[in-house]
DNA sequence: GCAAATTGTTTCGGTTCCGTTTCAGTTTAA
DNA sequence: TTAAACTGAAACGGAACCGAAACAATTTGC
């Protein structure tokens, strides 16, 4: 079942949530990273920098600092492939698992609080 | 009558939406610049350096470069208020509104194409 | 009239991100 | 075995952004 949503709701309730990040004291990530993000939790594993940058249409280096970015915020972790040492496994992290979480409920919560 | 969605549905749209722009070859705003060129489109004039900055919590500075920033890509225009000078009154553009506009449409078209 | 307050901008030093190029390590194939 | 291909990371110069502070222009209040 798809969702039932006219524009100017979409777009009001991307205001709400982007602002309520914004607000946040918490530093936001660009939007590249929170593609990367999305990406690693939403879509079924494994996932290495070459495949990413691939999805994203973006260069490897991309995924790389922001991978150094993420990682230093423990959203997500590295670990090298053992069957194919030059691939590196990107995988999820507690930390990241719950502040996707968190977002998710954010846009719920702003979705409720639409006016009519 | 609000929104419904769960949120794993609202994370997949907001990840195939962040997808979609960031494959865009176009230049992707920031959050910040995104909350506020929504603000502008979405809240009723006029809008002041001081008001975006106060509903975004951030620092003017922070809305004089996000002003520099997306005036030079038109999406937005800054006017004197010729009754405090001291004001700089924020107007929408005609590419502004249309950015808005497919913003709001892409939305919806993610929402459309999203898996059960 | 004139000091104080207000508004938006600029400057400063520092950080982060960008694309391109180069590099080290690993695997593949001749 | 050894050259070629592949993977992710590092190096480089340039651009954009950040918070804090200083700034010019304007208005307000005494």
């Amino acid at each position: 079942m798809s969702i039932a949503m006219r524009p100017s709701q979409a777009l009001r309730l991307w205001q709400q949530v982007m602002l309520s990040q914004v607000r946040d004291d918490e530093p936001d990530l660009t939007m590249r990273q929170t593609a990367i993000l999305f990406t690693i939790y939403l879509d079924p594993p494994p996932h290495t920098v070459r495949g990413l940058a691939a999805r994203l249409n973006v260069t490897k280096p991309v995924i790389t600092r922001a991978l150094d970015t993420m990682g230093a915020l423990k959203l997500v972790s590295r670990h090298r492939d053992e069957l194919d040492k030059r691939n590196v496994l990107i995988k999820r992290t507690v930390e990241g698992a719950l502040f996707v979480e968190r977002f998710g409920d954010g846009i719920i919560a702003r979705a409720h609080e639409l006016p009519i």
